[in-house]
DNA sequence: TGCAGTAAATGGTCAGACCATTACAGCGGT
DNA sequence: ACCGCTGTAATGGTCTGACCATTTACTGCA
């Protein structure tokens, strides 16, 4: 452990511990959930002071690549990179208004129908044993009404999901992760849904799988294109009427 | 600017800071250019000591909310929010899953084409000088010959960010600038690029632009895709060279 | 044996000092 | 009057050492 790190120094040295960690983490020197040595020796082996350190390893939990845990036996502890952060510096985008919903749902509109298409010829049993099953627990939240929309929402998401696992990118999977989170967001903040619009959108899905199902990708794409700009004019609609 | 903060506290004192700056910050009260008071004044308003303060300030600095100077008349700014820090956590989040070239050659076929797309009916007549200019910075690169290859990848990386910007669409403009900063990354590792290369690459581009100007966004996009896709396969090819 | 109390490790906070950088005012020379 | 240098003060960056709060683990007593 003693020769992970070198002396510390830069402009301003906090960063350059920053940089440090972070390279030993991203190349693997430091594997997930490794712990860093306590704090107290982090500095003497990086030749600073606990305070720099310490802002550091703020500016590291913040990007989301440690996590630190209070008391005796706690500490830094290397966390698995999700895309969460993504998530939340979009979010900071849309709320500083620098990103508009009309933003998200081009770009979402585009990407999701490419996902569609790649991850039809890719699909294979099993993927469809699990996309039939999303779809029950989908349908399941129509019937109960209009208490599950949350529901039913989770589940719109994890169909959403599987299509971007099937294609066996994880970028599209990291994007597809992203943007959802923010579509239930600014649905919490000012949308509701009711019974019609839920059983229209479990329509559009099943649609969507049966073309899949078909292998017939372009159709796919073009259904689920449909499906989510019709999603989100309902969506924009909803907006207008909140405020105005 | 007394009443802005109220007194600090919460399980991590800090944390409640950030919580206050940035809400100060989101909801207006802190205007963009706006100077924060200094450490020694804010750590007064918060009732808390600077240590604290400092380490709230690190975590705002890295969530791209302000923007900290040295020296009199510095100290922390507000920030215009910009996608960098999408682009660096998406950045992060690739980097952490090992994504391979192929991951990012599928998605960036796909996002690019999307973009001229876009891009082409947007286009003004600032946009075309832009691009123009771009390409003869590019083509001077080449006149160069090998010795600018390095200076090459940084205009061509400019040219489809300007594809990006002119689709007016922010999420494009991080996701390109994540694509590009990887693909940089992967060329330092194990690429190298020769004349050849660099005047089929430039050729592409004025291709596209040439579609762009004729305002036929399906011939732009198809062009386009094309051009990453031979770029992949050169860089694959490489790849191939280097591991073999 | 089991439980409670205590000790130790660790992150969180604090106070105060000094250093490095920067802007600006005032002085001096031209 | 103008230009440039220099000193000074404001401000962030770093360091030291102390104490507090939380959590775990061990120890000793009932």
């Amino acid at each position: 452990m003693t020769s992970l790190f070198r002396a510390a120094k830069q402009n301003r040295i906090f960063q350059d511990v920053v940089e440090q960690i972070q390279e030993a983490i991203i190349q693997g020197r430091l594997k997930v959930g490794e712990r860093l040595p306590a704090e107290r020796e982090l500095k003497e082996m990086l030749q600073t002071s606990r305070s720099t350190l310490r802002e550091a390893l703020r500016v590291l939990e913040q990007k989301g690549l440690i996590e630190i845990k209070l008391g005796m036996g706690g500490g830094a502890v290397v966390r698995t990179v999700t895309s969460d952060l993504v998530a939340e510096s979009l979010d900071l985008l849309i709320r500083s208004q620098k990103v508009s919903l009309h933003h998200i749902a081009e770009f979402r509109e585009r990407v999701e129908g490419d996902v569609v298409a790649l991850a039809t010829p890719r699909m294979d049993e099993a993927d469809r044993q699990r996309l039939k099953k999303l779809l029950d627990d989908a349908r399941a939240c129509v019937h109960r009404g209009a208490e599950a929309v949350s529901d039913f929402l989770t589940a719109d998401k994890h169909i959403h999901l599987c299509f971007a696992r099937i294609t066996g990118n994880p970028i599209y999977v990291s994007i597809l992760k992203t943007i959802h989170d923010n579509i239930r967001r600014y649905y919490d903040d000012f949308l509701l849904m009711q019974e019609p619009e839920m059983n229209e959108n479990l329509k559009d899905l099943e649609d969507v799988v049966a073309a899949m199902d078909d292998r017939d990708a372009e159709r796919a794409k073009k259904l689920l294109q449909a499906h989510v700009r019709r999603f989100n004019s309902h969506m924009e609609h909803r907006k207008r009427q909140n405020d105005g």
